[in-house]
This record gives structure tokens, sequence and C-alpha cells, in this order.
DNA sequence: TTGCATTAAACTGCATCATATATGATACAG
DNA sequence: CTGTATCATATATGATGCAGTTTAATGCAA
């Protein structure tokens, strides 16, 4: 019997771990619409696992926010209003702006040199075929700002809620218009960090962010949606 | 038969909550010590339980950061280095300072007279003999940033990393000296801000904050723990 | 037809049972 | 004496079954 500390070959998830991706991904990707009942029976029978794992997924799910839970009465997607998401961009900013605060401070040049590679890349990413490429590049954008940080709590609590972010913005109507000022947005940011103009750039941030939940129209979605 | 919607006795909780409780309770007060191994089974009998809410339960501590988990290997209490502390009191830092900028924008007042409040029965319980009831109102003085901010996803992810913080405090030596500068520096801050100083009050917050986690010395009470 | 009680179905919550993995002890070969 | 293989034990992980709760559907009475 061979055991995985022998072998070189990557221990393989658990099935809590995969249940919790299947269905993190099934949701940002919008197969799970937003408001959407899950049970732990039906979610079972087409992972092809029993409920024990589905449970514990579940729960971790709900740890990130991405599914709420009620007594007796079963899990669903989250969903939220415009007034919701636009509290929780106050969270989303809260992280973003301090990392940002000790990346300049402690790599500036790194996140610096980051930013720019990123944004060449989106531009070459700009057409709508290459929609999901340019939303990983957005992605790793933020997340510059932890990884210059080198602040492991922050990193953490922001991926945390990253699935969240990564699902609105499946929920927003991508317009080349939307797209194009979200681009901006990430160019000004950029410039002023070039310039040592931090408060330009956490200015220039929070707009970014707020703009980003005002431009989402998640009612309208979940309205077409629970039907 | 009586249903929990018609009768007003408020629902009893899952046992998945009691375990989180009871474990979590465990662990602030000291009775189980950081890095200490948990398992399933032994937890489950001494809380008169079967395993599978325990495991639940040490699932949320786990997201909570209050427990890690290696495959097949069990739980431990979280423990930290005081490197790892220096770090999560930056993600705490960013939470607090968030919210107070926006307590101070949304309900100055409010703000103003909860802290006032709250410092004046410090005073009244400062002597040793009072200690728990000194950590409650330190919690809450923090706590006020985030109800006058009116921002739900903050005060969320504060009350989930405030374990975190309410163990820390029963590991730090609280001599008088402690308690003091920390009274000071709530009321620095509390000044501050009946002035409108934000900027300063944030001074002080950070300070404040930093100056905690190095007070703290965590490695020695690890050692002194583990042998 | 309307309101209430009763019943049935669905689902969660919890427990028990089975399996897989890791760790430490022991024996054996070098 | 040392290193390696094997076995035993402890523990997490996953599957299954049953009980309690909720919801809605149905039937009965006003």
């Amino acid at each position: 019997m061979i055991t995985w500390q022998e072998s070189n070959i990557e221990r393989p998830k658990s099935l809590v771990q995969i249940a919790a991706d299947a269905i993190r991904r099934g949701i940002i990707l919008r197969e799970l619409v937003l408001g959407q009942p899950l049970t732990e029976a039906g979610l079972a029978k087409t992972l092809g696992i029993s409920k024990t794992p589905v449970r514990e997924g579940l729960s971790l799910l709900r740890s990130e926010g991405l599914v709420v839970a009620e007594q007796h009465r079963g899990y669903r997607v989250f969903s939220m209003t415009q007034e919701e998401l636009v509290d929780f961009c106050e969270l989303r900013f809260a992280l973003e702006s301090q990392a940002l605060r000790y990346a300049v401070q402690r790599q500036p040049l790194k996140l610096a040199k980051q930013l720019q590679q990123i944004l060449t890349e989106m531009e070459a990413n700009f057409s709508p075929e290459n929609r999901e490429k340019y939303f990983e590049l957005d992605t790793n954008f933020h997340k510059s700002f932890f990884r210059c940080a080198e602040s492991r709590f922050l990193l953490q609590h922001y991926e945390n809620i990253n699935a969240i972010i990564e699902t609105v913005r499946h929920y927003i109507s991508g317009t080349d218009q939307a797209t194009g000022n979200a681009y901006e947005d990430h160019k000004k940011i950029t410039e002023c960090l070039m310039n040592r103009d931090l408060v330009g750039a956490l200015g220039h941030l929070e707009a970014h962010i707020v703009n980003w939940s005002k431009r989402s129209n998640l009612k309208a979605n979940i309205s077409e949606v629970i039907q």
C-alpha cells in the first residue's frame, strides 16, 4: 500500500473541498443563481457523493458568505440588494485600501511593476471573447496590493470575500463601456502610484470600487431569475 | 404538537452552535491552550454529543482562525508567533480604521457619546477583580466604531476575528501598567474625536493596536504550556 | 367560499457505522 | 547498531439511516 507521503503525487483533495469548489464555481458562473435553494440531497446526488461532505462544504461556503442557511429550512445561494452590495464594498475597500498603504510602504517598485504588467495584458484582452481572461486580470490587479503588502491575514480575508466579488462581476452587465471605465480606473490608480501620490490612488480606488457596486444591477438580475 | 414558530420560546440552538460556542469559550478562557491538539472523539465525549456536530463546529472555528486542521492529522487550537500577531493586527487595524472613518462620517455624536460612556465605566472597573468586565468594555469600545459605522459586513468580519482578539487578551500579562496604557490610548482616541481630529484618532488607534500586539508575549506563554 | 385542523412529503439535524490515512512500535535485515 | 519494512493503533473522513421540524396540501366545518 502506498501512502501519500511516500509518493510525490499531490494529495487528493478531500470530498469536502471538491464539493465546496464545485458549488462555489457554480455560483460564480451563474449556474446556481442568486437566491436559489440548495438541498443537501440534491447536491450530493449531482456530485455523486454522500450528504456529509456536502454539508461541510456548504458550511465552508456559508463562512464565505456565498450561501445562507436557516435552521431546518435549508440553504440558499446568497443574494444582495443594491444597498447591501454597497455595504459589502465598504468592507472590500477597507481591506484593499489598507493593503495598498502597506504595499506602497513596503514594496513600491514591485507593486508598480506588477500593476503595469497587468495593465498591458488587459489591453491585449479587451475583446468580449476574452472576457474570463480579463476578469482574471482584474482579480490579479487587486490581489497585487496584498501580495506586495506581504500581510498574510489581509490576503487571507480578501481571498475569502473574493468569491462574492467574482460572482457579482458576472452579474454586472459587461458592456465595453463598463470594462473601459474599469480599465481607466486601474490606469489612474497606477499612474498615481508611479507619481508617489498615495492619497490620489486611494481616492481613485474608492471611486472605482463604489462605481463598480453602483453599476451592477443585481436586483434586476435576481428577479429575472427567481420568477 | 407545538412548533417553534407558534411558541415564542427562543429556538434551541443547534448542537453545532453549542459545540462551537463551548470550544470557542474554552479557547478564549485558556482552558484549551494555544497549540493544543483537539480530537473529534474527545470533544464529542466531553460535550456529550456525537462527532458529527463537533466536526461541523470545528469547521466553523477553523474559518474564524481559532483552530487549524491538517488532513487526517486532527485539529489544534491556533497559535501565533509574535510576527504573526503583528500581521494579524494589520488586518484588525484595516477593519477598525475604516469603521472609524465611516462612524465619524455618519454618526459622530452617537459615537462620541458611546465612547465617553464606556470610558467612565472603565474607570469604575479598573481593579484586577473586575478583569473580565474590563475586557468586555474594551471589546465594546472597539465595537462602537462598527455600530456607528452601520456597515453590516464590516461588523460581521470584525466579530469573526474578535474571538482571536479576546483570546490574545487573555494571554497578555495583565499588569495594571498595561491596562493603564490601554485606557490612556482609549482616552486619547476619544479626545481626538471630540476635537474633530480624525487623523489624530487614527494615529492613536494604530499605535494602540500595534503596541497591544507588541506587549503580548505569546511565545513565552505558549512554550510554557506546550512542554 | 373561507378559515382552521390534520396529514403527508421533503428536508435538515444528528447518530452510527465503515473506510482510509497517518503515526508509532516492533521486528528483521544489513 | 542502524536503517527499513511491517503491523497495530489512533484519528479523520465519508456513507447511511433515522428522527424531528417545516411546509404545503388536503379535508372538514362554519
